[in-house]
DNA sequence: CTGTTAGCGCTTTCAA
DNA sequence: TTGAAAGCGCTAACAG
């Protein structure tokens, strides 16, 4: 208990000065060979594991990344994570997960603590009810790189990786109309968000250039629960006119849709297609298996390291922003 | 850019010296309200953030707790993590998370930069390929406060939360015996971790005390993969005594069952029961809906918080080992 | 090859 | 009510 070894305590103990053991320990080439190993046994001996905080504060740079995202329990963010992780590690990087939850406020604070804790750079998802960037435009007064992926700030000159939603969702209306479907619902998040407005815009365009005349979005402005599922579609089915085919912009919306029509007796996709924006694994378990609109995580992870890692070398390039945009897969499956 | 604001720069702006600046700051009696609001009002104008890394080495007590588990993409952990860091932020710590990716030497680097962080106390869940506590004896030997949660390393005296495996396991053989299965099969992870061991011990002592005969314990001695539960199955049916119902302990396994039972034309429940240990959401969506034998996740993170906390507080109290051990949900449903 | 000095940003004595 | 001095653990610049 309470061993709290640091260099001095190796330095009295093998009578040199405590800079001199800093340097053997760093394989400083100027250490001659006998006083190194004395150095190295001591330290071993004596368990010896340099303060990281001492560290950070004297060289002003700080190998930990922080990780950005409303929550991490959902698929695409899990995976997105552990991805990361694993690029992050090779390079020597430790990395921090922080999780919104969807409230702006906690997204606030959490930028402050990494702020405070002078992280080495930050990639960050946004909250569905963050609008204004201020938060992160300080984190970049301080000299903290930072990197969004899928949802960012609109206000913030940051670099962006993310899917091409646009074409996703035009995507998925075509697939749908080929499909035979021709009342085609998008249920969707806050459109004031990049990807949940682009996909919107994309669904209506579509809707536009295909001769659709059936439209109707739905928004679920707050974090998706399974139950908006069910109540969404309880209210499109209490309607006159029905749509054949709905557009969901998330698996939890769907897995209370899908329950849901059990109960009503509305069968898939005869009666109602389903196309769902989801990395969920297990979606070919379901009955009847989904379809989805795949984002390309693999992708996203790696790129967004990239481009953040870039950024921390080159401390001060803030004149050139690289961003990246992908685009989903489509996979067929008997939902529609 | 770069805006880098210490204490000393508000004492130079306001002509005082930094230590005024310092006291002010954290709202000290002794200082004049004139000043006091002087110094607060730069500090604003200037955004000044405190430097966390020479607070940690100051006060040498960081705000910075630390969960190490497996894998953040099992539905366990990850709502595990999101239930823990709640709790954690209530107290004012800051939370970061760690993937062993079930590999002993990654576990091994993570306790160690653990420990150069002199993180303020440390959750861990070990991964399927430890065996020695040699790291964690070691975090705990630099005095940092460690819980372990659902797998734990038996040669370490640290405080465990944990589910009885045992009990759960008995609990599931006797429901499928109810049920009207005989030829039970477990399916089940390397034995020398103590959930593992616990469950398949639960489970062949019940077997013994109902007086069935057929017993099977298939291991799968690495991270669990949905092919591995395809490829048991396979096996299991190749045999001349088929079972006639699984007790898996991982819903990955399940995927892969199900999926190969379809192939095969094997029915659920008819053909074969299936219990699965697993947390997953949607577990009620697959084709059948699966019984399951849930952990009590919500209490596991609260708890684990708990004891952390308090020992965390009380920096020193090596002495009583509180633990706690809850019980599972059986959840029945269409596959057993 | 090794020791001295100074300082990263902050707080905590001890004096005034 | 404020200032001066010292130090958390470490490294870098400059001597020797």
């Amino acid at each position: 208990m309470k061993t709290k070894v640091t260099i001095k305590d190796i330095a009295k103990k093998i009578q040199v000065h405590h800079t001199t053991v800093s340097r053997a320990l760093r394989g400083d080439s100027r250490i001659s060979e006998t006083t190194k190993q004395q150095v190295l046994d001591c330290a071993q001996k004596m368990g010896y594991e340099p303060n990281q905080n001492a560290l950070n504060l004297r060289n002003r740079t700080i190998n930990t990344i922080a990780i950005i995202i409303p929550n991490i329990s959902h698929e695409i963010f899990a995976r997105f994570v552990s991805l990361l992780t694993d690029h992050a590690s090779k390079e020597g990087f430790t990395v921090s997960i922080f999780q919104t939850k969807e409230s702006y406020e906690l997204e606030q604070e959490i930028v402050q603590t990494l702020i405070r804790n002078r992280v080495g750079g930050v990639i960050a998802s946004i909250s569905i009810n963050t609008k204004e960037g201020a938060h992160f435009n300080r984190l970049m007064d301080y000299g903290i790189p930072l990197v969004f992926f899928d949802r960012y700030c609109k206000d913030v000159n940051a670099p962006k990786v993310e899917v091409n939603n646009y074409k996703g969702a035009a995507r998925a209306v075509k697939y749908l109309k080929n499909k035979g479907f021709s009342r085609i619902a998008h249920l969707t998040g806050n459109t004031e968000i990049n990807v949940f407005g682009e996909r919107n815009k994309g669904y209506k365009d579509t809707l536009a250039a295909l001769g659709l005349s059936f439209h109707k979005s739905l928004q679920i402005k707050k974090e998706f629960e399974e139950q908006d599922g069910a109540f969404l579609l309880k209210q499109l089915w209490d309607e006159e006119e029905k749509p054949d085919a709905l557009f969901v912009d998330s698996f939890i919306l769907t897995a209370g849709i899908l329950k849901e029509c059990k109960q009503m007796g509305i069968h898939i996709p005869q009666d109602l297609g389903l196309l769902t924006i989801s990395n969920e694994r297990f979606c070919d378990l379901v009955e009847p298996a989904q379809s989805v609109l795949e984002q390309p995580i693999e992708d996203l992870a790696e790129t967004s390291f990239r481009i953040l890692l870039s950024r921390i070398k080159l401390e001060n390039s803030t004149t050139k922003n690289n961003s990246s945009v992908f685009d989903f897969s489509l996979i067929e499956r008997e939902s529609s």
